[in-house]
DNA sequence: AGCACGCCGACT
DNA sequence: GTCGGCGTGCTC
């Protein structure tokens, strides 16, 4: 018997689902469905079936479409997408919606185009990279790339690996097509059937075999682990061997986490080569549509068998799913901050602990959160002390006092020293300064007036190169003034340091060295920064200057020096976990000095070298911090011992915000039993893109009180009358303020 | 969110 | 006289 109703999910801020009639077609539970929707056709996921409607019979529509060719949303993936709606406050609808590829909330039916593996034929090898005309750099790029790959296991590279490479590789694919050098296979995307490795895997060292031992000794239930090792530790071998079990049984699956950096090529590369038995697709944002879509049906239907992803991917429907690991968990950028406001590591948390799999949350400087849970118990926690790379000593760590050193535009006499040292040995250094531009400030020597922003609460940054004055915030961007508009004198300072200072002052300073700047402005061409990384590795650059993006990931043996320009701020700052954040960020940076058989020195320049934040550095002595922030968190009631939500608000007026934001904290007052409410209180970026902001934070010393508040409150939010002219949003277990 | 309908100011 | 501003209301 078919039922005559059925129930649709739309990607519609309306927190309900729609009835329709139920067309001639049958429908299944999380199948794909066209509907008719006000005036428009939208797609839609079927969520159920029922004799009758609540709503008026006589004004039900009829679905239009049933796409009953393509597979459906398993239910493990729903639930886990209904959880998460009713944890994050947002439109179940939506949250369904969101987690699929583009093409999926598109009403077409679905097609993927075919994707091709490129390799080198034998013509192609026996011709060489001289073959190559010298200004044929992309050709020339794209042949030494797919050199690399002939001895390891003739797999041949995706489309996504060659466009990494280039934005125009497409051409000189043809050109090297046209000489008859290249091999193209038709595969299902992603997947490489490559022959099994002959490399021998490393031998463990013992902590590493240990906590192999100890997760799979709990292989087949819900365990989260921590596995807390620094850089150079070994982690990734961990993981693979943990995943070379688990989905030693045919069909297992595994998922592989990563932040948001273009480290994913890195890390999917190695695991190709060490695991080839295993299909593996990746899925993050410089995947094209059809890639996208390609990849995520094959971990959809059980074909790919590692999946490696960025946050959105926690949500991929894995229907043999064996093993959760989430590497660098405490990164920030697992949060996403528009929409579902959702954190992938704890929603891949609650995903192994529906699957009844184990996880592994990897990283040197885990979220204080991560760490309590270790602590506790709750995690397990295995510890990696030694550095596999045998040779790779720990860094010095050092502080260079500012206040009794006299600063050459920022740089401190030491520091400068230390330089020259490296560049006389011919080693490299990197200069981490976490402010990109010219100058932060302009500043009126006269009457002391700041260029602001006209759109954000902020200061315009003096980008001296362009000649111009940018926000940071919003873009926008003006001519840099000759005279103060408030007084009319035109005496006019760029004051405080940028990256593009800092490259000027050093470029007058050691005349002779080979400096690179980078940054979001100079890597802002689509291959810039694998072009950079190429150049520093081809021993092109003798000084690095560049903000947090070169902190993470990449290896360059004969990087010795880091220099911390400029971190005092967030020692003081009043987000309560910038602390936290500063520690991952130095540890990280420091990792980056060293390898291989150098040993590597950081320099800190701070006004504050006795602060307990440089101590640990210095001992490189993570868990003794963790400890003394979590007792601060205990005292001053914040994370991991409070639970928070945000209700984050904004709007043309500040009176509307602030309207909302009142109603809001009187409903908090009124209906919140067991949870502290605060009052509306306005961010740091007080207004931002033209938009007046606001928000109010909670606080309960478990979930369930906050949870229940929220339940209600969001309700009331969105009959409220403001509704339609505030924009806002709830923050659950918010990382920003 | 879209996309309607709906009632008041400056344009061919 | 219309074109178009965005206010408010609805979508099975």
């Amino acid at each position: 018997m078919t039922a005559p109703f059925v129930q649709v999910a739309l990607d519609v801020p309306l927190d309900r689902q729609f009835d329709y009639c139920a067309g001639e077609i049958p429908t299944q539970v999380g199948q794909r469905v066209v509907v008719p929707f006000g005036r428009r056709q939208q797609v839609g996921i079927v969520l159920g079936h029922s004799a009758d409607s609540a709503f008026d019979p006589a004004r039900l529509k009829t679905i239009t479409q049933v796409l009953q060719h393509e597979p459906l949303l398993d239910a493990d993936t729903l639930a886990l997408l209904k959880f998460c709606a009713d944890y994050y406050h947002y439109p179940y609808g939506q949250a369904l919606l969101s987690a699929l590829p583009t093409r999926l909330r598109q009403t077409q039916a679905a097609v993927s185009r075919k994707q091709y593996l490129y390799a080198l034929n034998e013509l192609g090898l026996a011709a060489g990279l001289d073959a190559i005309p010298k200004r044929q750099a992309i050709q020339r790029r794209l042949y030494s790339a797919l050199l690399q790959q002939v001895g390891q296991h003739g797999s041949g590279m995706s489309e996504a690996a060659l466009a990494a490479l280039s934005p125009s590789w497409r051409k000189a694919v043809n050109a090297l097509q046209q000489m008859g050098w290249l091999t193209a296979h038709e595969v299902i995307a992603g997947l490489s059937l490559a022959s099994p490795s002959t490399l021998m895997p490393p031998i463990l060292n013992p902590d590493q075999a240990e906590a192999v031992t100890r997760i799979l000794a709990k292989a087949k239930e819900f365990a989260p682990f921590l596995l807390h090792g620094i850089t150079g530790s070994g982690k990734t071998e961990v993981y693979m061997r943990l995943i070379e079990q688990q989905l030693a049984d045919k069909p297992g699956q595994a998922l592989v986490l990563v932040p948001e950096i273009n480290l994913t090529p890195q890390l999917e590369a190695r695991f190709r080569s060490r695991l080839p038995q295993f299909p593996l697709v990746s899925l993050h944002s410089n995947l094209g549509e059809s890639e996208r879509l390609q990849n995520w049906r094959l971990a959809q239907s059980g074909q790919a068998r590692i999946v490696i992803g960025t946050r959105l991917s926690v949500f991929t429907p894995m229907p043999h799913l064996r093993l959760v690991i989430v590497d660098e968990e405490h990164d920030g950028s697992y949060k996403q901050q528009d929409g579902m406001r959702y954190h992938a590591r704890d929603v891949a948390l609650v995903r192994a602990q529906r699957a009844g799999v184990p996880i592994v949350l990897g990283s040197a400087t885990p979220a204080l959160e991560t760490w309590h849970n270790a602590q506790t118990g709750k995690y397990g926690l295995l510890s990696l002390g030694q550095r596999a790379v045998a040779a790779a000593a720990l860094p010095q760590i050092r502080c260079i006092d500012v206040t009794k050193q006299p600063l050459q535009d920022g740089l401190s006499p030491a520091l400068i020293e230390a330089m020259r040292t490296r560049l006389a040995r011919g080693e490299q250094s990197l200069l981490f300064i976490n402010r990109r531009g010219y100058a932060p400030v302009l500043l009126c020597g006269a009457c002391q007036w700041i260029a602001p922003c006209t759109r954000c609460s902020s200061r315009l940054v003096v980008h001296l190169r362009q000649g111009r004055l940018r926000c940071h915030h919003c873009g926008h961007e003006e001519k840099i003034v000759r005279q103060c508009p408030s007084c009319g004198n035109a005496d006019l300072h760029a004051t405080g340091h940028g990256t593009q200072r800092l490259e000027q002052t050093l470029a007058a300073l050691l005349p002779q060295a080979r400096i690179l700047r980078v940054d979001r402005d100079s890597t802002r061409r689509k291959d810039a920064l694998t072009d950079m990384i190429a150049a520093v590795h081809a021993d092109e650059v003798d000084i690095l200057v560049g903000t947090q993006m070169l902190a993470k990931g990449h290896d360059f043996p004969k990087l010795t020096l880091v220099g911390v320009i400029d971190t005092d701020s967030a020692l003081f700052s009043p987000d309560f976990r910038a602390a936290e954040r500063l520690f991952a960020q130095l540890m990280q940076v420091a990792g980056r000095a060293g390898r291989a058989d150098k040993p590597g020195e950081v320099l800190i320049q701070t006004a504050f070298p006795e602060h307990a934040l440089f101590n640990a550095l210095r001992s490189q002595d993570y868990a003794a911090y963790a400890q003394a922030l979590l007792q601060e968190r205990a005292i001053t009631q914040f994370p991991p011992y409070q639970y928070l939500a945000l209700l984050k608000a904004e709007a043309n007026e500040f009176a509307l915000v602030s309207g909302l934001l009142r109603y809001a904290a009187d409903w908090a007052h009124a209906h919140g039993t067991d949870v502290l409410s605060y009052e509306p209180v306005r961010p740091q970026m007080e207004r931002l893109k033209g938009m007046e902001r606001g928000q109010l934070l909670m606080q309960a010393d478990s979930r369930a009180p906050l949870q229940c508040l929220l339940r209600t409150l969001v309700a009331a939010l969105r009959e409220h009358p403001l509704n339609a002219k505030v924009r806002w949003a709830v923050d659950v277990d918010p990382l920003e303020f």
